[in-house]
DNA sequence: GGGATCGGTGGTGTATACATTCCGCGTCTG
DNA sequence: CAGACGCGGAATGTATACACCACCGATCCC
């Protein structure tokens, strides 16, 4: 079944995952089919189909016994999730620089770097913020497939999936631009050296830059949430940290 | 559902498990539920759970349009897989290291390494490999958790449960004894010096032994590949690189 | 003769009825 | 009074019938 395929299935998996996100299913609470099927006016075989891979995801739980319960986040989940994933795509960097890569990978993610220096208008808070988001993606997961091993790639896109691990996660809402957009020109600088390494074949140096990427995500979010909580997006599962 | 539920699904799943291990069900074949049913003598619905949770185990891959196929694994993935889990380890064993670790935690784990060192007996060939490799999982579950975050405990775990990254995969079968006895003797070596690093607060260390160990697995296994595949065990995942 | 359309077939998706299991509560008995 | 037995309800597990969709081949029309 595709993600886009039009099926109860999914769309109680979208609707499930929305409403853990946004903690209207709070973490610690057990699902229960019946009441579920019931609210979403389908029958319970959907309903187990989108548990299941829910569970998958990392968003729920399989209790002993059978059924389901919402896994429970806290800040410092986030702060290791971010961790993990900088490791992730340190091990990607590196290898990447270690085996090389084929020219026209290493050409489309340095052209994704490229377009990212196309988000930044020559004014203090002029950034194209949704292109940035989307590029920055891009660029992530591309990195992560640089390396060339489908399971190195599998493993680092699942680490980036963790709910609140994704690349943008940390990324403040649109107040406090100016700020804002100092890190992203960090952030993007980061990138180019990332790419930088990967193409001169340094491995533990791409490496260490992957996790230095990472760990100023995670200083950015650190300073953000202690300034002011409002400011995250509600991006899936950072919600769950900033709601807790 | 638990693992030892007497469910038809739970059936279905080990059932499953074991004929893509032993290559029965062999990469790139599409598996449909009607057969399976048919050949378990249950209905499609438990098949589906079964298929739906080898797909989380990373055995099976969703395909566009419903329905799953076996995912192919080659030699290059084991490697990969083993330098991942190293990473993965290496990781959770300079976090432990950072934010120190609980007394009893860190008993139980040197507990773990002394109760390695008594498999050990004195003649050249005198190892009880099978407690050996009970305990060597055990030191590696509780190295996992030494770092006392659930998210990095759940996902390093992930890793060493990748099909082919077991840390015993790599084991050879018992001829050979007297070789896999040195290479037993220097992995518990690398055991006690993680341990040793957690506990003496030395991250970089403990993390940089961690890889190594991994990276250990890996050339024993190559060097076992290179000099007779009858030699490797037929362990989870493994069994598929041994045959193709 | 070629292309479009219309079934047929084989597969998953869904609903639903029924089985089973687990847990809690009450009662009965020693 | 305490412990065990049993009953009942609630939840998941399972089977099955049917819906639906995609693919494919054959036929029919242009």
């Amino acid at each position: 079944m595709d993600q886009s395929a039009n099926t109860h299935a999914t769309r109680a998996l979208i609707e499930l995952r929305k409403k853990i996100i946004s903690g209207d299913l709070p973490g610690g609470m057990r699902l229960f089919e019946v009441p579920l099927a019931e609210d979403l006016k389908i029958s319970r075989t959907p309903v187990r189909e989108a548990m299941s891979r829910l569970a998958e995801e990392g968003l729920l739980d399989r209790v002993r016994g059978g059924g389901f319960i919402v896994r429970s986040f806290a800040m410092s989940d986030v702060i290791d999730a971010i961790e993990l994933r900088g490791v992730m795509e340190g091990t990607a960097a590196r290898l990447a620089a270690e085996r090389g890569v084929e020219p026209e990978a290493l050409a489309s993610i340095t052209e994704c770097v490229r377009l990212l220096d196309a988000c930044f208008g020559a004014g203090p808070g002029q950034v194209d913020f949704d292109a940035y988001e989307m590029l920055n993606a891009r660029f992530h997961r591309e990195l992560a497939a640089l390396c060339g091993s489908e399971t190195v790639r599998r493993e680092v896109e699942r680490a980036s999936r963790l709910p609140f691990a994704s690349p943008s996660a940390f990324l403040p809402n649109r107040a406090d631009i100016d700020a804002f957009r100092r890190s992203l020109t960090g952030a993007q600088e980061q990138h180019r050296a990332i790419v930088s390494a990967i193409a001169g074949r340094e491995g533990c140096r791409a490496e260490a830059l992957a996790r230095e990427h990472a760990r100023t995500a995670r200083h950015n979010l650190e300073y953000i949430l202690v300034k002011d909580r409002s400011l995250i997006k509600r991006v899936p599962g950072l919600a769950l940290v900033v709601a807790g």
